[in-house]
DNA sequence: ATTTCATGTAATAACCTAAGTTACATGAAA
DNA sequence: TTTCATGTAACTTAGGTTATTACATGAAAT
């Protein structure tokens, strides 16, 4: 089954735009992603109107982030995606009255129920700060190794 | 995204063969299961190689489970499933130098893992006696139920 | 004012995958 | 030798997501 990278492609948007400070269009943001700019626009409109970035037309416009770096976790964004489904596993509820189904789907119920509880939780304890500290730490590591090379 | 109901369909099949005790028709099993005898050949091709099931054709044949209830836990049907995927969500990695990238999976990859690995510990912890004795327990509790009636 | 640039959104097309179906081969039992 | 059942390849259908097109709205530059 293929897998929905909406939360991933966001995350590096989103990204993005706090490295970037001016406003970002659909256009480049979608070059970055390798889609098109239209579809950059529908997943934004969820953050938009949850207050997590905005938009201007125009010129000089596009998207920036406006929300707090240090508050806004991936649970937020997770709802402003309108919670897409976490697990690619479901039950069946075709016969309600089956025990067979009852105790099938009472069993992976649990689990399911569970699995996705414990995402949700690991998505409320990381912001977008975080992610931002994350990727810095990278550059300079990245940059470290790039002088060490030019020493040679 | 919608949902894989394999997992829970095949359990709700395996179930019944348990308790028909005589080999099951894949005609019967798809009737049950609402879909098509080919669909459930397929499936249970993959539980039969695992040794779960065995096939017998020409008059009489079927389907009947073969593994021991007591030993065989989820895992082992999901495990002969193929290892279909848990997880609907995935991280992009279309861009594999990028540091924005490698930031986002490296947070989304951790939060997935464990998540995963989490659902198959509770999958190994399950086994189909279990599911059966739950099955019986939920007969029980009508018959008392349709009992009660019966006697006003 | 008018042109340019950018988003907003509806409608449609293209695409991909899983499921369903058909067709026929194999083999066992009646 | 007929009937019943699985085994499997090939093909079709269904569905849902993503991509694209088209046009409206509105802001800024000229």
């Amino acid at each position: 089954m293929k897998r929905d990278s909406r939360l991933s492609g966001v995350l590096h948007v989103l990204l993005h735009m706090a490295e970037a400070g001016t406003p970002q269009t659909s256009d480049a943001l979608a070059a970055m992603m390798q889609t098109n700019p239209v579809v950059i626009r529908r997943i934004l409109a969820g953050l938009r109107d949850q207050g997590l970035v905005r938009s201007e037309k125009g010129h000089g416009g596009g998207w920036r982030l406006v929300c707090d770096l240090e508050k806004t976790t991936f649970y937020d964004i997770y709802m402003a995606l309108g919670e897409p489904v976490l697990l690619a596993m479901g039950h069946r509820t075709d016969m309600p009255g089956c025990l067979v189904e009852q105790a099938v789907n009472a069993a992976l119920g649990d689990a399911f129920a569970s699995a996705e509880q414990q995402l949700l939780e690991r998505f409320k304890g990381v912001t977008l700060a975080q992610l931002s500290r994350d990727f810095h730490h990278g550059m300079r590591d990245r940059n470290a190794a790039a002088d060490q090379e030019n020493l040679k």
